[in-house]
RNA sequence: GGAGAGGUGGCCGAGUGGCUGAAGGCGGCGGUUUGCUAAACCGUUAUAGGGCGUUAAAACCCUAUCGGGGGUUCGAAUCCCCCCCUCUCCGCCA
């Protein structure tokens, strides 16, 4: 959520911040919301004068009543006049408040300055990590791989629900199950996340504090009647574990991981990059959320990035990581890293986690605050997470990576015992 | 799903129409006492919006907030209606 206190205090730094996104739209919808502010604050003001009066006026009526004395007709007359007044300046007021408060919520968030000017073709590779394998004609893409060895079928997810539902099968189904529990033990073990099983489904004041809707509700799948959203990613259930707290100082930071189903509708996506694993409806990730210290944010930035990226090296995965222009980063973000897995088989580099820092965007939203020292006005804190990671395109890297000529796949040792065996063979499972 | 009881500040808890932003307690903070610790005692301690002010703050003024929304009333934490949530009992059920 935009700080209107800062628009009004710092116009030309917002509008600026807010331009690097290149979306025109978002400069009307600053001007629009500039007005309202100001129609806001002079109705409001105008209200509390009214209701002062009506609060000095009951107190003198009081005291009369109580002294043993009648209202006289006309006093009575003219406090049922004073009340209607206010009923009138209060929808008045209600009226723009709700108009003001629609239009706030479409305004992202502020690119934080060390991004990269441009769209997406200016994000850059910050650093990489490993020996990419090459592509070439033997090396097969995951989807064949997956078939041959029987792990993965496409074909039947989609008569069951659909194309993007794939379904892991035997050992792939293990594979999969053997990731999670992978991540989950790195993370708790080794980088002191505290492990939650959130709900899978959501309100929608839950999406609303951490961005997705309104701006993008096409893009979830949402129940009726209850109007609850299946969770696009753990993000959300965890970051609203705190919705409307003041959290205790002592306890900064907060960090939590996830394992949850992901479900996205991929609306206005199809046709692109669609093949096998690359892009589906549901999928299984292990998310990685922080709440910090505003000071911290920029250090637990990197702290969580790497945490995501220990992932990718236990698991022996060539990956580099991306530093999103200010015209790519997402709605609510102010920094992301992507992580970019090595995918020889298709020959491409595979999202496979996101590192974003929200500063106070989300915790605005969602009403996250904490108190920085006893006495001190609570302050927001800065929300971050990561993917930690998401397993299809996992998946695919290390299907992709792994095979063999004799077309089975050797699974990394970290792997090993999570899955039980050390390859997977055609008929293995 | 049925019946009943509840939801009040960081926490617990009093409060059935005006004197209540809200008793009391806990916790926090400051102080007195103390060789140190503990205890005792005194004081203090909500959030948000706006105004005024400031380098920035504080102080000060107004307004709102007792689960959420609506209503009655000159006036609502308190009365009425709807919704949400929690607890107890019953039913159903993985």
């Amino acid at each position: 959520m935009i700080d209107l206190k800062q628009l009004r205090s710092d116009p030309a730094l917002v509008r600026a911040g807010l331009a690097r996104r290149g979306d025109p739209a978002v400069a009307a919808l600053v001007d629009e919301l500039e007005v309202l502010d100001e129609g806001r604050r002079r109705r409001a003001g105008e209200l509390d004068v009214l209701k002062a009066e009506r609060n000095a006026a009951a107190k003198e009526d009081a005291r009369h009543v109580q002294g043993g004395m009648a209202l006289p007709p006309e006093v009575i007359e003219r406090r049922r006049e004073l009340g209607a007044r206010i009923a009138a300046a209060e929808a008045d007021l209600r009226e723009v408040e709700a108009a003001l408060d629609a239009k706030a919520l479409y305004v992202p968030n502020i690119p934080n300055p060390e991004l990269p000017d441009g769209d997406a073709s200016h994000n850059h590779v910050v650093r990489s990590w490993g020996d990419p394998r090459p592509s070439g004609p033997a090396v097969r893409p995951h989807w064949e791989i997956g078939e041959r060895l029987g792990i993965l079928d496409l074909a039947r997810g989609a008569k069951v629900a659909g194309s993007g539902f794939p379904v892991l099968v035997g050992a792939g189904a293990r594979l999969a199950r053997g990731l999670i529990n992978f991540m989950l033990d790195l993370h708790t073990r080794e980088h002191g996340y505290v492990e939650v099983e959130p709900p899978f489904v959501v309100k929608r004041e839950a999406m609303q504090g951490t961005g997705q809707v309104p701006k993008f509700e096409d893009d979830a799948y949402r129940t009726t009647p209850d109007d609850l959203f299946l969770v696009p990613t753990a993000e959300v259930p965890v970051t609203n574990l705190h919705r409307d707290e003041l959290l205790d100082s002592g306890r900064l930071p907060l960090g939590y991981v996830a394992y949850t189903p992901c479900f996205r509708r991929e609306a206005g996506a199809a046709g692109k990059d669609t093949r096998g694993l690359l892009r589906v409806h549901q999928f299984d990730k292990v998310e990685l959320v922080r709440f910090v210290r505003p000071a911290d944010g920029p250090a637990e930035h990197e702290a969580l990035t790497a945490h995501a990226e220990s992932v990718l090296q236990r698991l022996g995965l060539p990956y580099r990581v991306v530093l999103l222009a200010a015209g790519d980063v997402g709605f609510a973000s102010a920094k992301t890293y992507d992580l970019e897995a090595w995918a020889p088989g298709v020959g491409q580099w595979l999202e496979v986690s996101s590192s974003s820092t929200f500063t106070d965007f989300q915790a605005r939203r969602a009403g996250i605050r904490f108190r920085p020292a006893p006495g001190e006005k609570p302050q927001f804190v800065h929300t971050l997470n990561a993917s930690g990671v998401a397993l299809p395109r996992t998946i695919a890297a290390l299907l992709e990576t792994g095979q063999q000529p004799d077309g089975s796949v050797t699974l990394p040792a970290a792997l090993v015992p999570y899955v039980g065996v050390d390859r997977l063979a055609p008929g293995g499972a």
